[in-house]
DNA sequence: TAATATACGGAGGTAGCCTCCGTTTTGCAA
DNA sequence: TTGCAAAACGGAGGCTACCTCCGTATATTA
């Protein structure tokens, strides 16, 4: 390599050398577009070379931002994802603690049903422990746990409530046939769940 | 209609004709034998062609036996899911029938348990309107919508339950993480579902 | 403007899916 | 038995998707 290297004149500690190439944010952008109208017009398993066509770009540039298939999901919903969360904090100022959590619960069911799409990779997000990154999953996994907590702590549930159980119930209550009645099945178990967990101990 | 057949001598209304060949049997016995050894060993990722291939059949011979890689998992588990759906009977004939449907959910748990691979695909089937045929679906629907009837009738549980809703709640409450503690998770569930389940009707 | 880090694109190797059709096997009738 | 047609087999091959690799292009910085 270059002998240069023994000189060293200025290692940077934080290699923040330069600013993030504008071409590179553009593309990202284009694509994370792109895969929200093919998931959208397609259905979730469109071709990753599909995305980047509709993109205008290579499918080497689709790899580089986003390594596997579920990255690209993941950019697409974290918005959605984020807004759900960004709920919390209203919902808790707004009622008491129980009807919080069970409203929140019931926001899921819209945010997914929108989205429909959003239930398969959340659930294999679950699935495999995913990344170390904060997922769209710690996300979601953080609102409910705060909305479980105070409902716990205000007495209003019962408190043997793993807030990861319930969003595995929610995601597999939300799993299923896209039947026209899918959602309202979801909402009455939700509300089955939601008595279940209003009894105190048993 | 059948009118006319008086005279049609001997037209096959069952065009049973013929005995199936024996090597169509045989082979497809091989395999869901293949199939079911594959999937537990490789996951249920395991490519068409490799379980051919441990049955030692041709890839064209699985595909006449089973046109998609579900009916290749239907066909591994429908065993276990008969069991189930057996079992049913008899839990009535012990046990009030509130308490038969909530032994019946935690027997379900077990039998995901063992193998784990039947939950996904149990989704998938409820996802797609499945088959017209008897599908593995359609008896554990067949049992549950059976002990659900019984304690609605009984007066043990409220009245608003589809229990197709119910399936879907258990297959999604087992659906997830291969964690050591998910079985003890869907549990914890389960049981909250079954208080839920108890409130008459709020 | 030159130098260089960064990003791009897409060809190409790999793998799984599924079909199609020539060959083989099996059951049945004579 | 034997002959033959129906039934089943096998696997080559076409297709599509995945993902990597590296030569080329471009944005930044000095």
């Amino acid at each position: 390599m270059s002998g240069a290297d023994q000189i060293d004149v200025k290692r940077k500690p934080t290699p923040r050398v330069r600013k993030p190439r504008a071409d590179s944010a553009r593309n990202r952008q284009l694509l994370i577009d792109a895969a929200k109208a093919a998931f959208a017009e397609v259905g979730l398993n469109v071709s990753l070379e599909e995305i980047a066509r509709r993109a205008g770009v290579g499918i080497g540039t689709l790899y580089r931002h986003f390594p596997t298939r579920e990255a690209v999901v993941e950019a697409v919903y974290r918005r959605e994802v984020e807004q759900l969360a960004e709920a919390v904090p209203q919902l808790l100022e707004t009622w008491p603690a129980g009807e919080a959590l069970h409203k929140w619960m019931h926001l899921f069911i819209d945010y997914i049903a929108t989205k429909r799409l959003i239930a398969p990779s959340l659930g294999a997000a679950v699935a495999r422990k995913s990344t170390l990154h904060t997922t769209s999953v710690e996300l979601i996994t953080g609102a409910i746990s705060t909305l479980v907590g105070r409902a716990i702590a205000s007495g209003a549930v019962r408190k043997d409530i793993d807030p990861s159980d319930l969003l595995r119930a929610m995601v597999g209550v939300s799993y299923g046939n896209p039947d026209a009645g899918w959602q309202a099945s979801a909402r009455r178990l939700i509300d089955i769940l939601m008595d279940g967990l209003r009894r105190k101990s048993r």
